[in-house]
DNA sequence: CGCACGCCTTGAGTTAGGTCAAGCACCTGA
DNA sequence: TCAGGTGCTTGACCTAACTCAAGGCGTGCG
């Protein structure tokens, strides 16, 4: 590995949650435990009930985390890219293993960090400790809120929930144009509806004059009124 | 507080999983700290949003841990009994404030817990630490099985599921009479369905021959058949 | 250049489940 | 004993979303 791709790696994990509050000697444990792994688009990382040695931050890219359902629809349980870490949930389980199945989306490039090291680690620190379990804590907050958004509300209402959080938080009134963060038909599954109730939906949005949609480009017309409609 | 009172508390608190690992000095600090409360049938124990102090354990009853929608339907995050703690989440969040409302479905008991007490003793007790984040993995995995259950299938299969769950898991292929645990609205709320399609559903396992439905009480005539139809 | 392949959109028909309303069974208190 | 209440069931109707099928549109490859 080269001094730059170190360097790379050193950034890319001192960002993440579960390192800051770590001392310099443990972060330089951790990295040391760290391995970079690049993936071709389509390509699997892991598989659900894999076992598991190796949680994962995106480092390039994307991937998505899902599972098969019966009929061989699948159901995305998240999207991640750059920055984002995925699988932390195996550090903690007896025996580890992979509670989803990730997939590159597109060509990626990922890094591993040994969870027996990460445990060791976690063992010295309490902050540590403390900021992977506040962090799995909202964790488990999102899922709550992702029930409540697929159990009470139609297709239409979690779309737009969906739109209204891909706004940049900065609350400007200003019409912004956003990107969808992966093809319409993951978006779909990532809403539970088919693409073709999500094609419906945003043709209503449009006539609407909510929004304006350009491929993958989503014009938000107005934010404010979008955050209305968001709201019981 | 009589003695008795206490033997009892103690025993409740000994046997949750963030308590096990724990030396004798330290469970008594936690111990300490814990406050024993009624609850008449229907009452709230607090309400999401509120500021929060304590998190819970159940000593004696039954609650529901629920959202309210848009249109004043509510879904059930939750149903908790004897034994059962609630609301661990409270603990890591900053500032802390409950995700849901807690409310009694019959007169019971509780008993708090101190958030702050609960955070000096895990700063001491790194196996503490553990079984809790072991804990947290645990309950995201079922959080995640149940986006699953909710979005890949449909109210019969979630249906199957839960009568399954509610067998005792001594796999034996008998029929066996399990207890609805709560009231069928409830239980349909659980479920993410009317009590009208509840009540149909079950008449159509009945006419399946799968089950048998007398009351909150219902013979499971052939457990294998329904275990077959959890699966993919 | 034009062909083929993915992806998206549109249309038409179907269905699971929600809504509304009525009726039934059981309990409780006067 | 009966009146009223509560919870459950049943029926009739309706709507959101799924399925299947066909057509458009852009992109890469021969």
């Amino acid at each position: 590995m080269t001094a730059t791709k170190k360097l790379d790696l050193d950034a890319l994990l001192s960002s993440q949650y579960f390192v800051v509050g770590l001392d310099e000697a443990l972060r330089d444990r951790l990295l040391a435990s760290a391995t970079q792994q690049p993936l071709a688009a389509d390509e699997h990382l892991f598989m659900q009930g894999d076992s598991a040695s190796r949680f994962y931050i995106v480092h390039k890219g994307q991937l998505k985390l899902y599972r098969n359902s019966a009929k061989g629809s699948e159901r995305i349980m998240g999207l991640v890219s750059a920055g984002d870490s995925f699988a932390e949930g195996i550090v903690f389980m007896q025996p580890p293993r992979y509670p989803v199945n990730a997939r590159a989306l597109v060509a990626s490039s990922v890094v591993g960090v040994q969870r027996e090291a990460f445990l060791a680690i976690l063992s010295e620190s309490f902050p540590a400790c403390l900021s992977v379990m506040a962090q799995m804590a909202k964790r488990i907050q999102n899922l709550m809120n992702e029930i409540e958004a697929l159990t009470l509300q139609n297709g239409r209402y979690r779309l737009i929930r969906f739109l209204y959080s891909l706004l940049p938080n900065d609350h400007s009134q200003a019409p912004t144009t956003v990107h969808l963060p992966a093809r319409k038909r993951e978006v779909a599954a990532r809403l539970s509806m088919q693409p073709e109730t999500l094609s419906r939906l945003l043709k209503l949005l449009c006539q609407d004059g909510l929004i304006n949609v350009q491929g993958d480009r989503i014009n938000i017309l107005d934010p404010d009124a979008l955050r209305k409609l968001t709201l019981p």
